[in-house]
RNA sequence: UGGGGAGUCGCCAAGUUGGUUAAGGCACUGGGUUUUGAUCCCAGCAUCCGAAGGUUCGAGUCCUUCCUCCUCAGCCA
């Protein structure tokens, strides 16, 4: 044998090497954790670490999670999973003017949707991760008193509109602000006075102290601490001022311990902010080396949808959509609704990699992870979404004239067989797909045609003998004669070989109940590119409420069971709308369809 | 046009310190199996890595210049 390469495993991307190569090099294996966030002093009482790393996913609680949160989720949790890590849940809601607790809720039913818990997680599974920034604003005031005192921050008394022309240009550097050197005793009274609520809102603001002649626009000082009064869904109204993402969130990250903080692109030019900031605080003692890193990767771009949250929001508030949950939607609660799971959003994100490259992918690629994960999973059952009658006119009536009846039996699952089958009821009146006769077959149809033959699948093969059209000429019933000994299951199942194929529900037994198509949102790969609309790029043809006939079983189907419709697709039982007894079914995706191509 | 990023097959994406035949997936195209025109199986699919120069025995990997795209001027995150 030469020399073999060596496989490259699955899912291998940049964040993945560096973090394996820290790993190797022991970047990290001195940390401490107390078992709580906190500062360096109460770490360095705690134990060595006992996760090898520490990611984190931190939403604000302001919106609906969608697809692109998939795919941190996934790359966050998986970090941590696959490298005796923790990946901590941490709302970062340092803006109470947007943010509550609705939306606390929603994200955590989300990310536990996607499979991730954080309770008793951890080497010893016996920690909470789930975090709130709000929980650390007694930390990041002392964190801001600190840079004032070291002659890192200043508080500045210009409006919005002022500090907004001093800060320059992309191509011009800013100039310093009048109030830039305050004493210390000074900006440390009016924070404290900011803090007691004694200044009014926007009056005042506390910056940092960098350059305002970086050519990095972030570095001129940016605001560290607004006054807003504002009633926090946690804090309730202890404070009036809050810290800017910009210092919160290096901050949220070093009191967790986080070891890679990964974040999308538009991030790229706050790094440096984030260094200077850790760097500051770490020489003032309140925290400890080795320092969390951000790395940043690209943003999902999918085709055919819209994952901005200002669209998102306009698509719901201008009812262009039912809700949020709406199925049509990239919201993770729509995309559940619609019947995807979250091993096919696994899949996806496993697929789709992450680099640093701006991508756009193909939303097929995200129905065909779908289609796999269900393919394997989803029991098959049998739905005439479009009906019309076939009359087996030689099949047996019985002396009042009544059609007999017989069992047919289906497999569950053609590849698993210890799924075992069910039961069909067969009799003379059938529902039939209108797209399965054609009166003159269009070249290639091998399906039912006049004097043609058939099998009706798990039942018999039968020859067309007949139909009726109504005054408009569409096609109403069909009619054939059975070929008794044809009997899927029998002998003679296999003495004639047809072609055809095609499903079928007995009349007399059918579940008849609501099923919604839907369809991609937007017509175009792109909403709104170039100076079009998004949306006038909106696919009017998004969802088709139709009345199908469905095998009996289908009846008992309980919310969120999700089946194949055998030459159809994935449907879903909507957790919605489905009553007892009753519930209606949502498609989640067609099978692939070689012959409308 | 200042700073920061990115450009490898139609769509993604591997390509450690340059080493000689540029992974893999999706899509696509053939063929096979099949009581889902599904699934599954097998085969094919970049002499070329944004462009042009250069260094080298050898470059997607190093150097130079150029081009294109993304991103930053909230008291949002």
């Amino acid at each position: 044998m030469s020399a073999e390469k060596t496989p490259i495993p699955l899912g291998s991307n940049f964040i993945r090497a560096i973090v394996e190569k820290d790993i190797e090099q022991g970047a990290y294996s001195t940390r401490k954790w107390a078992g709580t966030p906190g500062d360096a002093a109460h770490h360095a009482a705690g134990q060595p670490d006992p996760a090898k790393i520490r990611t984190r996913f931190p939403p604000e609680p302001n919106g609906y999670l969608h697809i692109g949160h998939a795919k941190s989720i996934f790359l966050n949790f998986g970090l941590a999973r696959d490298y005796a890590g923790v990946c901590h849940f941490r709302f970062d809601d340092t803006n109470p003017e947007k943010e509550s607790q609705e939306y606390v809720d929603s994200i955590s039913d989300a990310v536990k949707w996607l499979g991730f818990s954080w309770e008793n997680v951890g080497p010893e599974h016996n920690q909470n991760s789930m975090y709130f920034a709000s929980n650390y604003f007694d930390l990041m005031y002392r964190a801001a008193e600190s840079l004032i005192e070291n002659g890192h921050a200043y508080v500045d008394s210009q409006t919005a509109e002022e500090m907004r022309i001093m800060r320059g240009t992309l191509t011009e550097a800013g100039k310093n602000s009048p109030w830039r050197d305050r004493t210390v005793a000074e900006n440390l009274n009016l924070f404290r006075e900011m803090r007691d609520g004694k200044h009014a809102d926007g009056s005042l603001i506390l910056r940092s102290k960098i350059d305002m002649a970086s050519p990095n626009i972030n570095l001129r000082d940016p605001a560290i601490y607004r006054i807003k009064r504002a009633h926090h869904h946690n804090t309730g109204d202890k404070w009036c001022i809050y810290p800017m993402y910009t210092f919160a969130h290096p901050i949220e990250d070093a009191l967790e311990q986080i070891t890679h903080s990964i974040c999308t692109l538009e991030f790229e030019d706050q790094r440096p902010f984030y260094d200077w900031l850790l760097g500051r605080l770490a020489e003032a003692g309140m925290l400890a080396h080795p320092l969390p890193k951000q790395y940043e990767f690209a943003r999902l771009n999918l085709t055919y949808v819209v994952l901005s949250k200002r669209k998102l929001i306009d698509l719901v508030e201008d009812k262009h959509v039912s809700g949020w949950d709406d199925p049509r939607l990239p919201t993770l609660a729509g995309a559940r609704r619609r019947g995807y799971v979250a091993d096919g959003f696994k899949l996806f994100t496993d697929r789709i990699g992450v680099s640093k490259a701006d991508s756009w992918i193909e939303y097929t690629i995200l129905e065909d992870c779908m289609r796999e994960v269900l393919n394997e999973s989803a029991e098959r059952r049998i739905a005439v979404l479009d009906p019309i009658k076939l009359v087996i006119d030689n099949y047996a009536v019985d002396a009042d004239g009544k059609s007999q009846t017989e069992d047919c039996f289906a497999p569950n699952h053609p590849l698993k067989p210890e799924l075992g089958k069910r039961v069909v009821p067969l009799s003379r009146e059938l529902w039939i797909e209108r797209e399965d006769f054609m009166e003159t077959p269009s070249k290639g149809f091998f399906r039912l045609v006049p004097d043609g033959l058939v099998r009706l699948r798990y039942g018999y093969v039968v020859k067309c003998t007949g139909f009726e059209k109504d005054a408009a000429g569409k096609v109403t019933t069909v009619h054939c004669e059975y070929l008794p000994d044809t009997k899927s299951g029998t002998p003679g199942s296999d003495s004639i070989k047809v072609k055809g194929n095609i499903h079928w529900v007995s009349v007399a037994h059918a579940y008849e109940t609501e099923v919604r198509l839907y369809d991609r949102l937007f017509k175009e790969a792109h909403p709104g590119a170039g100076d079009r609309d998004y949306l006038n790029d909106i696919n009017p043809n998004s969802v088709t409420l139709i009345t199908a006939q469905l095998e009996p079983s289908l009846k008992d189907a309980n919310p969120e069971d999700r089946f194949q419709f055998e030459r159809h697709g994935y449907f879903v039982a909507d957790r919605k709308d489905s009553l007892v007894g009753k519930p209606v079914f949502n498609r989640t995706v067609t099978l692939r369809d070689a012959w409308q191509k």
